[in-house]
RNA sequence: GGCAGGUUGCCCGAGUGGCCAAUGGGAGCGGACUGUAAAUCCGUCGGCUUAGCCUUCGAAGGUUCGAAUCCUUCACCUGCCA
């Protein structure tokens, strides 16, 4: 336990991490008071976590390291309702596609949070506790606690109930369940505070009455903001889809690079939602993205700090090294060959014999996956937007050869200004 | 169960027999300007062995020289009635 929790609680609040709360000053008195057992849930929809996970796993990740106790719960049985989206219906993932990912989100979530010590990390499965029970006892024991007149007037099922499409009983029935959730916690547990992202505060909500009503019990909750870009497009999309937590979906330089390049508008909101630089470091970058917005100080140390954290130190100098070599000043021709072997193991890559037909630069641009297909890859070419070795290409039927190898085996292709690939020759 | 309306490219949304690979907007992508930023302007935005060809407008079948557009059946969505 580290003093003064009434800091913490107004750290919550500078960082911008409480879009919504229960009453704040009942919350403040309890932090106060000693360790809260806290949960946070992640629903399984999806075989890895993305950016959207990030707050919530590093607000945990902080109440833990004020010295409180933190429940990771993965959603088994609520990944296979679905939460109601405002806008559609999910679809139904099959049972065991979801068990599988439930054992792979379990595990990203692991390194953030400490399973040791006075206030170690549980992790559960709420299908532990809604399998076994029947429907009976659901609608018995839950759903007579639940008014649906109240249920119809939390924001995601009342935008769907006005929807064309409408909604269904399994989603409307989502609230329910995540209620469950917190009482169960609450009982074993004694958990006292649950939080999640601002579209769950309905869900948060439903848990907080449910309590009460069965257990007569005051507990806590709030609602981290939903991360938005200044620029109005969805924030969290990379060139090649979601950015993911799990490198082998979107990779580490992928990672690092998505950040980086963070707008000078967000990036201090960015720095203060995730980064666990304290206040005086924080509005030290914020002063330089002000004074000095081209040196990109703030979204560099906003990547380097969320790369490590993600993926390990090693990693991240890596990804930073390759990031210096590939869009440095000088040339690729100079880089040394280790240098450049280095750099370019962090790019996609495929490898080509250039022994017998000469490829074209078109078809390198659909096989690093730099285009999506042939049709776009000459569309790049024409539209002046495809490099090798950063030198632009301008003709379509153009093809290469060993007079364009770096270091004897490597070409550097790129599309756009910063999306780049490997091509590493073999053989001849 | 009955009746009515709907299902178009990533999203929204025009198109009601040939001029439709399909208007427009948004997102995306590329270029210029920059700072691997934003804004702005310009271009682009199904695929391919690209002066051409192939596959798309919920699915299948049909009418026609010719269909996203007409007909039949089916599936799904919405509303009203039962």
């Amino acid at each position: 336990m580290t003093d003064g929790q009434t800091d913490l609680l107004d750290d919550l609040l500078w960082r911008g991490l409480i879009a919504h709360s229960t009453d704040l000053g009942a919350l403040r008195e309890a932090l106060d008071a000693g360790p809260v057992t806290f949960y946070v849930g992640f629903d399984p929809t999806a075989p890895s976590l993305h950016h959207g996970h990030l707050v919530q796993v590093l607000t945990a990740r902080r109440l833990q390291r004020a010295g409180h106790r933190p429940i990771a719960l993965v959603g088994g049985s609520t990944g296979l309702i679905g939460d109601p989206k405002p806008n559609a219906e999910r679809v139904l993932n099959p049972p065991e596609v979801v068990a599988g990912w439930v054992e792979g989100i379990r595990a990203q979530i692991e390194p953030f949070l400490g399973f040791e010590g006075e206030n170690a990390a549980v992790m559960v499965n709420n299908l532990d506790w809604t399998a076994p029970m029947s429907a009976i006892d659901f609608l018995r024991d839950v759903g007579q606690h639940f008014r649906v007149n109240k249920m119809i007037t939390k924001d995601a099922v009342a935008a769907r109930l006005h929807s064309e499409q409408g909604i269904s009983y399994t989603e409307f029935s989502y609230q329910l369940l995540q209620g469950l959730d917190f009482l169960e916690l609450h009982r074993r547990y004694g958990c006292t505070l649950q939080f999640g992202g601002s579209d769950q505060w309905g869900n948060l909500t439903a848990g907080l009455d449910l309590i009460h009503r069965a257990e007569g019990a005051s507990v806590h909750a709030f609602a981290t903001p939903l991360l938005t870009k200044a620029d109005g497009t969805k924030f969290g999309k990379t060139e090649g889809g979601a950015l993911w937590l799990d490198p082998g979906l979107t990779s580490p330089y992928a990672f690092y690079q998505f950040w980086v390049n963070t707008d000078d508008r967000d990036v201090v909101t960015f720095l203060k939602v995730l980064s666990s630089r304290s206040r005086e470091e924080i509005e030290s970058l914020a002063a330089a993205v002000e004074t000095r917005p081209a040196a990109r100080e703030a979204q560099r140390a906003l990547a380097d700090e969320l790369t490590e954290l993600l993926h390990g130190a090693q990693e991240r100098d890596r990804v930073v090294a390759a990031s210096q070599a590939l869009f440095g000043r000088g040339s690729l021709a100079e880089l040394d060959a280790a240098t450049l072997a280095a750099s370019l193991a962090e790019l996609p890559r495929v490898t080509v014999a250039l022994g017998g037909t000469a490829p074209t630069v078109v078809e390198l641009l659909a096989e690093t996956g730099l285009s999506p297909s042939r049709s776009a890859a000459r569309r790049a070419v024409a539209e002046g937007g495809a490099y090798l070795n950063n030198e632009r290409v301008t003709d379509e039927q153009a093809t290469v050869g060993e007079q364009d190898l770096l270091a004897g085996r490597w070409m550097v292709l790129r599309r756009g200004k910063r999306q780049l690939a490997a091509v590493e020759a073999v053989g001849g």
